[in-house]
This record gives C-alpha cells, sequence and structure tokens, in this order.
RNA sequence: GCCGAAGUGGCGGAAUGGCAGACGCGGCAGUCUCAAAAACUGUUGAGGGGCAACUCUCGUGUCGGUUCGAGUCCGACCUUCGGCACCA
C-alpha cells in the first residue's frame, strides 16, 4: 500500500526542522541582491482569522519565490501591542494590558507560524515592549526638536465609548469612531499634534513610487489642495481694532456678487461686531450649533440656516456695503472660517440667499443667458457682467484677472489651501508609549532627556475609564522632578496613538536588537525603503499616510536618506464574513486553525490564493476547498508513484508544457496573479496525469517535469514540495533551489490552431505551421468545408489575416 | 452630491480588441463497494434540430456607438461595494 499524503505530520515535522536549521534567518551580510518585502503586522487581538492569512500568504509566497530567484529577503514579522483592546479587556475582566497582550501574542505567534510562513522570528518586534517604545518616544523627541510636535488647543473629536480623542483620520463614516462605530463629539481640549500639514505638498508627489491609484487619490483628497485667493473686505466697525475680514476663495471672478458675508459661528470676530440688539439671537445660535452633534451639523441635508449679526463690511471692488452673518456650513478650521457669499454661484449660498430674501445678482454669464432671475445656483463658467472693468471676460480668465488685480490694489492674494489638519496624537489612554514630557512651574513644558528613556508605562495604573488618563491618577508616575532645573514637576499623562508605534516599525526590523539607537544607520541603508508592502486599503489615509510624513520628517533631520518608506504598495481585498468584515468584537471570525488541523496549511494557503484576484477578496466560503485538497492529493500520488517509461513519443510535449508552466507561472507571479498561477499548476498536474496513463516519455523527461512542477509548487505550497523533494531523493531545502527558467524556442510549436471567421463569427479551424504564409493561410481558409457554405455565392469583401491567430473573410 | 472599483454559467472565477466560460466547486452519469463515504473516469452556459458523428441560434448588467471582429475600446444609464462629503 503506497504512503499517504499526511498533511499534518508532514508539515509539523518540516516546520521543526526549518526552525532548527534556522533556514529562514536573514543575513545581512549575504552578498545577493536585497528584497525588502513587509506585510502590514498584525494588531493583537490575540486571534488570528483566515482574513490574517489572506493578507499574509500572498506575500510569503512572493518572498518565497524572489529568495529562489536568487535574492536576500527580509521577511519579518512582528506585533503592534499596543491599544485599547486591551485596555478594555483590563477594565472588563480584570486582567493585565500587558498580560491580556502578550498572551494574545503567543497564541498569536504559534498560530502565524503554523502558516509555514518563511518569517525570520528572530528579528520579532513588540510594540509595547520598552525596548521598542523607548525608540518611538525618541522619535517624539525629535520631532518635538524640530518642531514638528506641538501642543496646542482645538476642537477634537471625542469618542465616548473609547473615552479618548481621535485624530481626524480615524473618524470614518457618519461621523464615527473608526474603532467602535461610536458616533464622536467636539470638545475643545489641549492636545499634542504631529505638525503632518507641513508635509501637505510634499504627500502629494507620489513620482518614484509604485502604489494603487486608488490609493493616491484617497490621500489627494484628504490632503485636499486647493489653489485660491485670499481677499480683503473692509472692516470698520466702533470699537474694533480689526480693520479687515479675510476670505478665502477659489472664485475670486465672482466677487462682485457678493451679497453677504457668513463667519463661522466660533469665529473670534463674531463677539466683537455683534450689535446689541443682535446678541440675545446670535448667541442662541451658538449655543444652538454646539448642541448639535456632528453628524446633525455635517448633515448637507440640513436646511441652511443662520443670523445676521447686525455689522457691516465692505467690498472694496465695488464699495458694496456687505452685511455680515453667522451660518453653521462654515467651518471654523478651513480657510480663515469666513466666506464671501455669492448666492448667484454657489449652491449653498445660493439657498441661504432664497430663505433670507438675500438679493442674488448675476455675475457669470451663462452662454446664452436672458438677463432673467436664476432659478438655481450657476457654478459653471461662463462670461462676467455686472463685474465692473471685467465686463465681458470669461470667467475662467477672471480668476487670474480678478486676482492680479487684488494683489496690485493690495487687497488680497493667491493662496494654496489645504483640507488636512495636523494628526492630533495624544490618548487619554493607558496601554500606549507615554508622551516623554514634563511640566515644571518654572519652566513649563520640558522634554524628558534622550538618556532618561524610556518613560516607563507604571504596571499597577488603576483603569477607570474615567475620559482622562489612568497615569493621572498615578501618583508616582505624575510626580517627578524638572529635568532642568530640578524643581517639581509634572508629567505628561497622555499616550501615544499606537499609529505613532506603526510609523517607523518597517526601520526596527533591520537592527531589531539594536540597544544604542532606533535603529542601525548601515542596517536600514542595507534594507530600506521597503521594496513591496503589503496592507489593507482602509489604512490609506491613516497609517500609510502618516508613515510617509514620518520617513519625510526624520530624512529632514538627517536621519533616514529617503522620504518615501514604501517603493511599492499593494492592496489586498478583504475577506468578509456574514457581508462583514471580520473582526472579533463582531463574533463574525473565522478561524483557520480547524482547517490547518483538517487538511493542512498547504492546502489552506493555496486555497485563499486561488478563490479569486488577490486584490478583490470577498465573502469568505470554504465549499471548494476539497478541490485543493484532492488536487495536492493528485500531487502527492504523481510524485510517489514508480514511473516506468514504455517510450518517449511524447517528449517533446512534455517538454513544451513544462516550459509553458514555468513561463506561466513566473509571469503570474511577478503580476500578483495568484489564481491563474494555481490554475496552471493544476492544469499542469492534470496533464501529467494523462501522461502517467500511457507512459509515452522518457523517464528523464518524467523526472524533469515532477522536479519542476514541486520547484513551482515550492512557494505556494512549502511543505508539500518540501516532502515531496526529499522523497525523490533530492538535496534538502527545495527552498534553497534556483527558480525553474523556461527556454521561449521549447514554449512554442512549430504548428497552431487557425481559426477562421466569416463575418467575425466561427466558422472553422485548421492546424497550420507557424510559418504559414498569409496567401497560404487565406486560400486554405476559403477551401474549408464548414466554410464554404458561408462564403459561397456571396461576395468577398475583403480578408483579415492576423497572423498566427486567425482569417476572417468579411462577405456581403 | 463627488471620487474610485466592480457587474461573465447554479457558485468562486478565466480570457495582450481575435475560439467566451481556463481552473476549481457543485450537479449528473459511471468505475470500485454488500452499501455508503473517499478516490478515480466521463459529462455539464441556455435554447433548438438530428438515430448519430454532429449542427444551428442566443449569450459577459441595460441601451447606443467605433471596428472586419467588442466581455475587453467610446458615450449614456442601472445596480453593488469602498472612500469622501457644507472644504468656500
Amino acid at each position: 500500500m503506497a504512503e499517504k499524503y499526511k498533511p499534518q505530520q508532514i508539515e509539523k515535522k518540516w516546520q521543526q526542522k526549518w526552525d532548527d536549521d534556522k533556514l529562514y534567518e536573514t543575513k545581512d551580510d549575504d552578498p545577493s541582491p536585497k528584497y525588502y518585502a513587509l506585510t502590514m503586522f498584525p494588531y493583537t487581538s490575540g486571534d488570528l482569522h483566515i482574513g490574517h492569512w489572506y493578507n499574509n500568504i500572498p506575500i510569503d509566497v512572493y518572498a518565497r519565490y524572489k529568495r529562489m530567484n536568487g535574492y536576500n529577503v527580509l521577511h519579518p514579522m512582528g506585533f503592534d501591542a499596543f491599544g485599547l483592546p486591551a485596555e478594555n479587556a483590563a477594565i472588563r475582566h480584570g486582567i493585565h494590558p500587558f498580560k491580556w497582550t502578550m498572551e494574545g501574542i503567543d497564541k498569536m505567534r504559534r498560530q502565524l507560524k503554523s502558516t509555514g510562513a518563511m518569517y525570520d522570528w528572530s528579528r520579532e518586534i513588540i510594540t509595547c515592549l520598552p525596548e521598542y517604545y523607548k525608540w518611538t518616544q525618541w522619535f517624539f523627541l525629535k520631532l518635538y526638536e524640530a518642531g514638528l510636535a506641538y501642543r496646542g488647543k482645538a476642537p477634537v473629536n471625542w469618542c465616548p465609548n473609547c473615552k479618548t480623542v481621535l485624530a481626524n483620520e480615524q473618524v470614518v463614516g457618519e461621523g464615527v469612531c473608526e474603532r467602535c462605530e461610536t458616533p464622536v463629539t467636539r470638545r475643545d481640549l489641549e492636545q499634542w499634534f504631529f505638525r503632518i500639514t507641513k508635509y501637505a505638498e510634499e504627500l502629494l508627489d507620489f513620482s518614484g513610487i509604485d502604489w494603487p491609484e486608488r490609493i493616491k487619490i484617497m490621500q489627494q483628497n484628504w490632503i485636499g489642495k486647493s489653489q485660491g485667493t485670499e481677499i480683503s473686505f473692509g472692516l470698520d466697525h466702533p470699537g474694533v481694532e480689526e480693520k479687515e475680514i479675510r476670505v478665502f476663495t477659489t472664485r475670486p471672478d465672482t466677487v462682485f456678487g457678493v451679497t453677504f458675508m457668513v463667519l463661522a459661528p466660533e469665529h473670534p470676530l463674531v463677539a466683537k461686531l455683534t450689535v446689541p440688539e443682535k446678541k440675545a439671537e446670535v448667541e442662541a445660535y451658538i449655543n444652538k450649533t454646539h448642541r448639535q452633534s456632528e453628524i446633525e451639523r455635517l448633515s448637507t441635508e440640513k436646511e441652511k440656516d443662520g443670523v445676521f449679526i447686525g455689522a457691516y463690511c465692505t467690498n472694496r471692488l465695488n464699495g458694496t456695503k456687505v452685511p455680515i452673518w453667522i451660518a453653521d456650513y462654515v467651518l471654523l478650521s478651513y480657510g480663515t472660517g469666513a466666506v464671501m457669499a455669492v448666492p448667484a454661484h454657489d449652491e449653498r449660498d445660493f439657498a441661504f440667499a432664497k430663505k433670507y430674501n438675500l438679493p442674488i445678482p448675476v455675475v457669470i454669464a451663462p452662454s446664452e443667458w436672458d438677463g432673467k432671475e436664476l432659478e438655481e445656483a450657476y457654478i459653471e463658467p461662463g462670461t462676467m457682467v455686472n463685474s465692473g472693468r471685467f465686463n465681458g471676460l470669461p470667467s475662467e480668465k477672471g480668476i487670474e484677472a480678478v486676482s492680479e488685480y487684488l494683489e496690485e490694489k493690495e487687497w488680497g492674494q493667491r493662496t494654496v489651501r489645504y483640507k488636512i489638519r495636523d494628526w492630533l496624537i495624544s490618548r487619554q489612554r493607558y496601554w500606549g508609549a507615554p508622551i516623554p514630557m514634563v511640566y515644571c512651574e518654572k519652566c513649563g513644558l520640558v522634554p524628558v532627556p534622550e538618556q532618561d528613556l524610556p518613560v516607563l508605562l507604571p504596571e499597577d495604573a488603576e483603569f477607570k475609564p474615567t475620559g482622562e488618563s489612568p497615569l493621572k491618577y498615578h501618583e508616582q508616575f505624575v510626580n517627578t522632578t524638572c529635568p532642568r532645573c530640578g524643581a517639581v514637576a509634572k508629567r505628561e499623562t497622555d499616550t501615544m496613538d499606537t499609529f505613532v508605534c506603526s510609523s517607523w516599525y518597517y526601520l526596527r526590523y533591520c537592527s531589531p536588537h539594536e540597544a544604542a539607537a532606533a535603529f542601525d544607520d548601515e542596517k536600514v541603508k542595507l534594507w530600506c525603503p521597503v521594496n513591496f508592502y503589503t496592507g489593507g486599503a482602509e489604512h490609506a489615509v491613516m497609517h500609510l499616510l502618516y508613515v510617509r510624513f514620518f520617513a519625510k520628517a526624520i530624512r529632514d533631520m538627517g536621519l533616514i536618506d529617503f522620504g518615501e518608506p514604501f517603493l511599492k504598495l499593494f492592496n489586498q481585498g478583504t475577506i468578509i464574513c456574514d457581508h462583514r468584515k471580520m473582526s472579533k468584537s463582531r463574533g463574525n471570525v473565522v478561524n483557520p486553525d480547524d482547517y490547518v488541523k483538517e487538511l493542512g496549511a498547504d492546502v489552506v494557503r493555496t486555497y485563499l490564493m486561488f478563490i479569486g484576484p488577490w486584490d478583490q477578496g470577498g465573502e469568505w466560503d470554504d465549499s471548494g476547498i476539497s478541490g485543493i485538497h484532492r488536487w495536492m492529493n493528485r500531487i502527492w500520488n504523481l510524485a510517489m508513484q514508480e514511473y516506468r517509461a514504455t517510450g518517449n513519443s511524447g517528449d517533446d510535449e512534455i517538454i513544451r508544457l513544462t516550459h509553458q508552466t514555468i513561463k506561466k507561472v513566473t509571469e503570474d507571479i511577478e503580476r500578483l496573479h495568484f489564481n491563474t498561477m494555481v490554475a496552471a499548476l493544476m492544469e499542469f498536474t492534470n496533464y501529467l496525469g494523462k501522461v502517467k496513463e500511457t507512459d509515452n516519455v522518457s523517464t528523464a523527461a518524467w523526472d524533469n517535469s515532477i522536479n519542476t512542477l514541486l520547484l513551482l509548487l515550492a512557494p505556494t505550497a512549502p511543505h508539500l514540495a518540501e516532502e515531496l523533494w526529499a522523497k525523490k531523493g533530492k538535496k534538502y531545502s527545495v527552498h534553497h533551489q534556483d527558480w525553474p527558467r523556461w527556454d521561449e524556442k521549447l514554449v512554442t510549436r512549430d504548428v497552431f490552431t487557425l481559426v477562421v471567421q466569416v463575418n467575425g463569427k466561427l466558422r472553422g479551424r485548421l492546424t497550420a505551421p507557424v510559418a504559414i504564409t498569409e496567401d497560404e493561410a487565406k486560400k486554405l481558409a476559403v477551401q474549408l468545408d464548414k466554410v464554404k457554405p458561408f462564403v459561397e455565392g456571396k461576395q468577398v469583401a475583403k480578408v483579415i489575416y492576423v497572423p498566427g491567430k486567425l482569417v476572417n473573410i468579411v462577405v456581403r
């Protein structure tokens, strides 16, 4: 009885041996060309679900493929270990976050190892360990020194459930928390920010990196650059110092159509300008605005409303007196917090003017405008009218002309605005890297000196979800002395957003045990930037934006010599379950362990790659996994059966198909088309099965084909390939072998199937030599029995010939 | 509302403007078996004609267009998913 394929046994055996032999430890001093393949490290939820496999396996296959192609490949793994779930577990179940996290990591590490991926575990990093977060704090200090970290008061997003502030990027959908989907509220708080806005312009530049168009567009939209003009409106209000209100507009060509000015309710001038008889009304409106939830306020459905504050400013271009209103559709945080309202040419202003009966003069005439009132705002280009010296000018030219005129008169200037805000990094929670700053009564804000790092998280904090950091109540932590003057001082008690930890982790992998620095310069020069990075698109404007900012910031400090951390990015799709993203909190996770136990890791790996294009993801459905299992069994049986040649008449064909398969598999891996790569291997296996029935190829050709199959299979099903490679008596390890090469001459046949069409419809085919001439092909085509009835009695208009493909006879 | 991606058999999906449905699942038929499971072999888009080898018609979300030829290119629309959303 032949030996059976027992994946559980062989996988366990080889994982142990690879581990013992340090097969996957990456050497820095290997002279081969370097390749850094990285996948986003997982958050330590304590459970590896099938989605993690889907993220990690294809790039593991790619990394293995690169290795067989002679590259020295760095493919590390670690854990994003700070974050709220650990702390919530502590609050709910009384487990310390450190214990909860490290137990989760132990479990996930075991699960990750069971995938058979080629991670170099000697380089593992865990962001919540002091040896790591010491350097997260060090980077904070560097950013502080460079003026890129600052403390400021701002209206910030507050998640009432997580009891902490959130960055703009972490508020998603209809204004809900990215983590727990609780609607966020606004709070005015003093917080720490990173000055990502300083790099807004450079972050728009994606030249030199190969990133998906989709992500680039999302980042561009998020950064939200707009070119416009800042225009000064004259202000002359009794007792008010300010003599102007500045507005930002992208449409200076419409400035003659301004009939009112709108300030954000929170605008500092509102209190100063409101006339006494309007005070009560204005205050009521401001209160109403504050009571509104973020969702209500930002709803575009909501009818626009506002209040006239009784004051006026002057449109310098035509001298008109412009009433000043406040309305909640104007945001203080964008532009100047003030908007010139041109109701004829802006939808919002139009609705507002209609509601309050404000004039709507047309200043940009649509072509064929009859001079009548507008039914709706006209926002397209047109001809400038009622615009003094600019009358008759096309509005697109007017934008430039008006801006120039304003600059000449010093009434305005061209400006660029961005929607992106600075990155809010303070979190009022315990389980994060403490912000290494001290408040001294004498010296004020003082950074913790580098040699005093890390600022250790105390182990014995009280986990009360109060909305303030638990560290605030930890007296030994809070009370300290000023590093500068030695006086009594207090520590900052907020911790850092976990996205800070993940903004530099790819550097740490290059020298994970370096004790004297965040990273070893030489090692980073050796490996970075990352050649290929993969992860979910949900990080488009969070991690993937922050990490680019971080690289640019530390490059400008001279710490690294590149500004883009990831040369090539690929976003895999998401595996969903019950139409939702898998997550432990939703309770819809599919556990891969059961599948591994039943069918083996190789089957799970291969199935995930086979179900469809990697960037597509999809609903989890295990109904096809048996097909992979059957296929692996077939491979096993083919390789294990003794082969006895009965002839060699099939040699040409088996050689050709072997080379065709090498070509197809290689090209598919390069294109990351793993599903068709697997299909090609299946086809080849099916073909070998047919050959086995007749045994009509020489033993040498057969062995060569089986060996090639094993080599091509090695990245995808590393255990099965290794076992069969060993069973064939080949040299350990299959993963150290060279990737097979194909010979283009052997790929092509000397005959091909020529397709014959009549009027574009398939009517026949014939086998023709590759070298056939056009005339011969056409002649043969018309003579085909199946073609004749469609051509006879008709006039042949022309005949199309596509060499190596087809003949199309066009008849009338 | 704006931006982006995608719509192909019962299902997952394949197809440099050139044989639509590779590969796999499922189904059907068969081999093996007392039987079942497993495994293996064959078959499988829909509709029609023929005893049959076979053959015809239709068919890639909808409607148009370009082309000798369109799943693929262009235009309009519909649906689904993702992102952004009063950004002046």
